[in-house]
RNA sequence: GGAGAAAUGGCAGAGCGGUCGAAUGCGGCGGUCUUGAAAACCGUUGAUCUGUAUACACGGAUCCGGGGGUUCGAAUCCCUCUUUCUCCGCCA
């Protein structure tokens, strides 16, 4: 969320930059405005009361002490009508405090300044692209067909088991699950990040830091009966581990990396699209997390960029890098590269990773702040997310592209992780 | 799951109705000493909101696990939730 500060102070520079997401923000900000102003009023009427209450307090203590009771239970008269004047006054700012919350975090994220103003999809920026594309022959199949006639994924068996988008891994097809995790563990561990297993329930506290709550709950999996949410990817609990936490400034950036399973429900999302690995309830993913200094969070992400870039350049797939348009971004993002391989059968680019900038807006959800060196203020934190690299694409994309009529050719950086250079 | 105990500043740990944002120790920061470092000694040491000449300088408010209550006044008393520890049970 934005903060109040911010808020206060570029109320039309806030409008502009909204603009570019296609958000009209001039409403609600000033009904923050509003909500805002008579907060404060109220707050430091109710400050100016309570000083005085204690201020009286402390004297009918020393009066006490020194047995003027009678001193004493005169001052005790006068605090009654104050007390409930506190009373009425702090009532009235409950109803407020949480209209302005609720209001404040309605506001999406400020684009960066290179964000391009558009509306979907085809108004993405290509930045850059890389790769070979393959040459099939006629005769190729789009995965779906692939993972049958090898046995790798059964879909049948995971509808028997939980549910429609819950596959299960078969032998070499489990093996590579596995061999991508760690591949993509161990290129992290070697960028410097730290690797983190976190759990895949988190509680709502850490759900609203995020950002997933309270709009998003239909996305997510709910266990009703401990309030727990199964996590739709490990940002959740990574992020959140820097929760109400105060870095030295020393320390950034932080960057950890996790492995997790990841569980959306996908409410409404299900059409022609979303045939085979597609689009999954249950998926796994690696995630980089980076906290950074406000001043260096955009290196970050361009060293972020380059790593997902190397991971899937090190797979010989042909990607594509998109700096998403306003209208293509998520709310809490500042600046998002959404990066896309190639798969030669559908024909079709599939996001892979997306990896985003979001500035202090998480963080100030997060309360996730950093104290310079000889400094008395705190300062928030950036936050920065991508996936390195969500595997069920990436395993179509090269189940597709390296088909031969012999069998499946396995990425060579893959083969010590696999034990095999060939699924037939 | 049952019984009991506890939750205080970065950490350890006192306080158990008024002068407590909180003793003391450790740690951190600054200094003295030293060629330098250590030791010793001295000083300093949280967060949030808010007012003023927008200055973290001064003033006010709030925060002792979370929420609620009693009281003129709560870290201290009561209720409730959460978490941790010990014992018993169950268990990968």
């Amino acid at each position: 969320m934005l903060t109040i500060n911010l808020i206060r102070e570029k109320k039309e520079f806030i409008i502009e930059r909204l603009k570019v997401k296609n958000f009209k923000a001039e409403e609600i900000i000033n009904r923050i405005l509003a909500l805002d102003s008579s907060r404060r009023e109220i707050q430091s009427k109710t400050d100016m009361m309570q000083g005085e209450m204690n201020r009286i307090s402390k004297e009918i203590g020393a009066l006490l002490k020194d047995g003027k009771r009678d001193e004493a239970e005169a001052a005790k008269e006068k605090t009654y009508s104050l007390k409930e004047e506190i009373k009425s006054l702090s009532d009235k700012l409950i109803p407020i405090d949480n209209d302005l919350k609720n209001e404040i975090i309605r506001l999406p994220n400020l684009p960066h300044e290179s964000v391009a103003p558009g509306h979907g999809a085809d108004d993405n920026v290509k930045v850059r692209e890389g790769g070979i594309m393959p040459q099939l022959s006629e005769t190729a199949l789009p995965h779906w067909y692939l993972i049958k006639k090898y046995d790798i994924i059964d879909f049948d068996l995971g509808i028997k088991l939980t549910g429609a988008g819950f596959p299960v891994y078969l032998g070499k097809g489990a093996k590579l699950q596995r061999a991508l995790i760690s591949f993509f563990l161990d290129e992290g561990e070697k960028a410097g990040y730290r690797e983190v297993m976190p759990p895949i329930m988190v509680n709502e506290d850490s759900g609203f830091g995020t950002g997933q709550l309270p709009d998003k709950e239909g996305q997510m999996y709910h266990a009703t009966l401990d309030n727990f949410y199964l996590i739709p990817t490990a940002e959740v609990p990574v992020t959140n581990i820097y929760r109400d936490v105060i870095l030295s400034a020393d320390m950034l950036p932080v960057k950890n990396i996790a492995y997790t399973p990841c569980f959306r429900r996908e409410a409404g999302s299900w059409g022609a699209h979303v045939r085979g690995l597609n689009r999954l309830h249950q998926f796994d993913k690696v995630e980089i997390v980076q906290i950074a200094h406000p001043d260096h969070s955009y290196l970050s992400l361009e060293d972020m960029v380059a790593h997902v870039e190397g991971l899937v350049s090190k797979l010989e797939l042909p990607y594509r890098i998109l700096r998403l348009c306003g209208g293509d971004m998520s709310f809490t993002s500042a600046l998002t590269y959404d990066f896309e391989v190639w798969s030669a059968a559908q024909k079709r680019w599939l996001e892979v990773s997306s990896v985003s900038n979001f500035e202090s807006f998480q963080a100030n959800r997060l309360k996730c702040r950093f104290k310079e060196k000889g400094d008395k203020q705190t300062r928030l934190a950036h936050t920065l997310n991508g996936s390195a690299l969500a595997l069920p694409r990436i395993v179509a994309a090269i189940l597709e592209n390296n088909q031969t009529e012999s069998g499946i050719k396995i990425p060579h950086v893959l083969i010590p992780y696999t034990g095999f250079d060939m699924i037939d």
